[in-house]
DNA sequence: CTAATTTCGTAACTAAGGGTACGTAATTTG
DNA sequence: CAAATTACGTACCCTTAGTTACGAAATTAG
């Protein structure tokens, strides 16, 4: 039902991917509601009906680029988690990867998930409905990680898992809040392994 | 310099105090940024000049119901920490104060000042200004509490207290965002509960 | 009672931003 | 080439929300 390349009719020059990736990176760095339309057109040189045939609508878009943003950073996130290291291994590439140098890389501080859930309500129906669905998926990638260790022995049975796992979640939040105000990498990772000292 | 009652000329009608506690309900309760102007007038029965000739625009009424929740809020939950109970009874007290039934007494959840610290960039300068105030004030309260119960062996001495206090910080903030999210009390002082472990 | 003073509130103005009507351009099919 | 088809983008529309111009209303001083 997707329209492959209809034989006929005008050629299409709208870059999908251009306009996608620069939306992406625009919400990601500012913030998904300081971000109009507008001004994705202007920074990508399409015309606005362009975009909205492209996307459907504002929030269409939003709801594109957060998708795109659990493919390229929360899926490699969780899978950190995965790869059966130790469940100490893991905390610390897990705060490898949350308090890497993001500048050197090129991609912006914070987390547009996080941004996104702070800003909930300003959401459309179908972005809001994807950042909670991220965020129970989430909860659920926790908490198998969090049961897998137990079952080695590498994390105590006494509290039950759902609470660590938003408490995984909270750390998360707070370390990405964090970066967005501003507090350099080196000391969110302090805080962060403070936060996983919790595991003995 | 305020203006005391005037001898002449037509007598005040707008009550100031209703204007900003309506405000603040508000703020509180959808957002900073989820409430317009024109919805405190029609709430209050206040006209718009009215409330721009007392609180000069968008950006001084939202600071005076941020400064107005300072008061209400912000200052009792750091004298929890003074009284100089122990240091575990202070955690109990501030896990009690953060996770009490909000409803029973006619608050809303979440913090105001957390929400703003989310939306800082869409905030006027005066009540951002504000906001980075703030924030700094908690991290001092929290350090001179955290100081202190190291001068008293309460707390271990390895971990910097500006970490510490970053650290708690987010757990408040966590605390918060989990309350907005719709997470129950309970549970979420079992996650603060688990959050405390750290201390030994 | 008149002038000076202070506040009131209706009815605008204005900018921003999401969204689209519609005429035009570029292609393929027959 | 004509018809059908698909995409393009200028120039709007419309709503929301912050802000204010301005004339009327209340009050006191002289």
């Amino acid at each position: 039902m997707p329209e492959l390349s209809p034989s006929r009719g005008r050629p299409k020059t709208l870059d999908r991917d251009q306009v996608l990736q620069t939306a992406l990176m625009q919400y990601w760095s500012k913030g998904p509601n300081e971000v109009a339309i507008g001004e994705i057109c202007t920074l990508t040189g399409a015309s606005k009906p362009g975009v909205y045939r492209e996307f459907g609508s504002d929030d269409g878009l939003k709801l594109a680029a957060l998708d795109a943003y659990s493919h390229l950073v929360i899926r490699p996130f969780f899978e950190v988690l995965e790869h059966d290291r130790s469940f100490g291994d893991a905390q610390t590439a897990l705060i490898d990867f949350t308090t890497q140098d993001r500048a050197a890389i090129g991609i912006p501080n914070g987390c547009l998930h996080v941004a996104m859930r702070a800003q909930r309500d300003k959401l459309g129906v179908m972005t809001r409905k994807k950042v909670d669905l991220l965020r129970q998926e989430g909860l659920d990638n926790y908490a198998v990680w969090i049961e897998q260790a137990k079952s080695r022995g590498e994390f105590r049975m006494d509290i039950p898992t759902d609470i660590v796992a938003l408490y995984f979640d909270a750390q998360n939040g707070g370390a990405m809040r964090m970066q967005t105000e501003g507090v350099p990498n080196d000391v969110i990772a302090k805080v962060m392994r403070l936060a996983l000292m919790v595991i003995r």
